[in-house]
RNA sequence: GGAGAGGUGGCUGAGUGGUUGAAAGCGCUCCCCUGCUAAGGGAGUAUAGGGUAAACCCCUAUCGAGGGUUCGAAUCCCUCCCUCUCCGCCA
């Protein structure tokens, strides 16, 4: 949620900046209804004033054992009045609440223009493709009766949905296990373990609501509970009407949780194998921090998902989304591609946001300071650290031999016990 | 699932219809004082919105959430959510 203060004040400017991801402003809209609303409201208050005054001297007449039904008759007529100002009113508070929570954040000065991703700016590369002296499989390919069982998937639940056995079961394990290990004991991250069925008051926060609930699933009980699409919604919201003391920052989490996702829209989009699922792992870092800090702390968190990646010896890319990309709440993203030798491209694993005060203003996550006795929002920066179906997919692909059989990257064979899989 | 007790500021906690946005304490900020420390004294210290672009100041709302009664609700009534205790069931 942007500052209503700041899109009264700096509204030519607000417009322009949400221009350039594409959004349109309606301006009279949002001028109609702040007219509307400071008019109402003025009015209201002022009546409300009246009231409390005349109240007061009801109560000092009555101590006084004097008599007040003309005061009281007075009043009544003002409480009726009143009440219906308040209904007009709250109606209109929702409506500008709608429409302002339907406003995406600001995007950084830094953040480069475009329409969308085919015009992401590529910031930097690591490591190259490696050169294969024979034709790669895909992940399916080096799976298939080896632990990667989409039949069963289906059968149990439907498209979009897998089982892992074997090998590729304990290669996700380890991987899960090697990413916490690293955030928690290298990078300094307090791990966390969060429901993975979140409320509304909690989607509305990260920003998944109101706007895009057809991307969620929804549970069908008497409560609006919804299966959580991804950790940030669990975790950021640990933050939600908190006061946090300054010597508390910066906050850092990491938590793993599987993420659900209905993956509306995207009907023919990877369609085959483990890249696009309803159902996958994923492993989320989460920090908050004094305003001032939070740039600083996107680069630090976008490095601590890269060295993951470097770790594991996978190149990737670092590409800034563009305006016409970059997502609803967030102020700038970096996502991190991994290379996939089936597809010969580079593809998302990662993807680290800066948020700022959108999401804090949404939820009341603040901190004390005490320097001047204030108390301010919190930026708040999440990113993957990383996917883990898709480091899974990565692996294999990268690692494997022209016989089928995956060699295991240094740093995960403490993990697994094995240097090598699949190999029979 | 049954029975009971609760939910008040950053925290603890008083408050059962009338200047109570809320006592007291803790914490925090500033000042004073004792050479430093320990301790003490004084002042200040919720959030959101509006009057206003800002300051002072003024107004309004907020005591788990929503509704109701009343001239007036933290206080009375209803619904819901949550926490705790006991019992039952259970990985």
């Amino acid at each position: 949620m942007l500052d209503s203060k700041k899109l009264r004040k700096d509204t030519e400017e607000t417009i322009l900046n949400l221009n350039r991801r594409g959004f349109h402003f309606d301006l009279n809209k949002w001028e109609k209804l702040e007219s509307q609303r400071k008019e109402l409201q003025s009015f209201n208050e002022n009546q409300q004033s009246k009231l409390n005054n005349l109240s007061k001297q009801i109560g000092q007449a009555k101590k006084e054992k004097e008599d007040t039904e003309g005061l009281q008759k007075d009043a009544t007529k003002l409480t009726t009045e009143i009440k219906e100002l308040t209904k007009k009113l709250d109606k209109l508070l929702d409506e500008i609440n709608d429409f302002v929570m339907s406003v995406p954040n600001l995007i950084d000065e830094d953040v480069p223009d475009g329409k969308d991703e085919t015009e992401n700016l590529e910031i930097r590369k690591y490591s190259s493709p490696r050169k294969f002296n024979f034709t790669p499989k895909d992940h399916l390919e080096l799976g298939d009766n080896k632990g990667i069982d989409m039949e069963a998937g289906a059968k149990i639940t439907g498209s979009r949905f897998k089982v892992l056995k074997k090998e590729i079961a304990q290669l996700q394990r380890a991987l899960l296990n090697f990413m916490l290990d690293t955030h928690v004991g290298d990078h300094g991250y307090e791990e966390v373990y969060v429901p993975y069925i979140v409320n509304q008051d909690s989607l509305l926060g990260t920003g998944q609501l109101p706007k895009f609930e057809e991307d969620l699933f929804k549970l069908d009980g008497k409560n609006p509970f919804y299966l959580t699409s991804t950790a940030e919604v669990p975790v950021t919201n640990l933050l939600r009407d908190e006061i946090l003391e300054s010597n508390n920052l910066p906050v850092k989490y990491v938590c793993h949780t599987p993420c659900f996702r209905s993956e509306a829209g995207s009907y023919g989009k990877d369609t085959k194998g483990i890249m696009r699922l309803h159902q996958f792992e994923k492993v989320e870092l989460v920090q908050a921090v004094e305003s001032s800090d939070s740039e600083e702390a996107l680069e630090e968190l976008t490095g601590h998902a890269e060295a993951i990646l470097k770790k594991l010896e996978l190149p990737y890319r670092v590409v800034s989304l563009c305006s016409g990309d970059i997502g609803f709440s967030s102020a700038k993203t970096y996502d991190l591609e991994v290379w996939i030798p089936s597809q010969e491209t580079y593809r998302e694993i990662s993807s680290c946001s800066n948020f700022r005060d959108f999401q804090a203003r949404r939820m009341k996550a603040r901190w004390k300071n005490n320097k001047d006795n204030s108390t301010e929002l919190l930026n708040t920066i999440n990113g993957s650290g990383l996917a883990l179906s898709r480091t899974v997919l990565a692996v294999l692909e990268n690692f494997q031999e022209e016989d089928g059989s995956v060699t295991v990257p240094d740093s995960l064979r403490s993990y697994l016990g094995k240097d090598k899989i699949l190999s029979f």
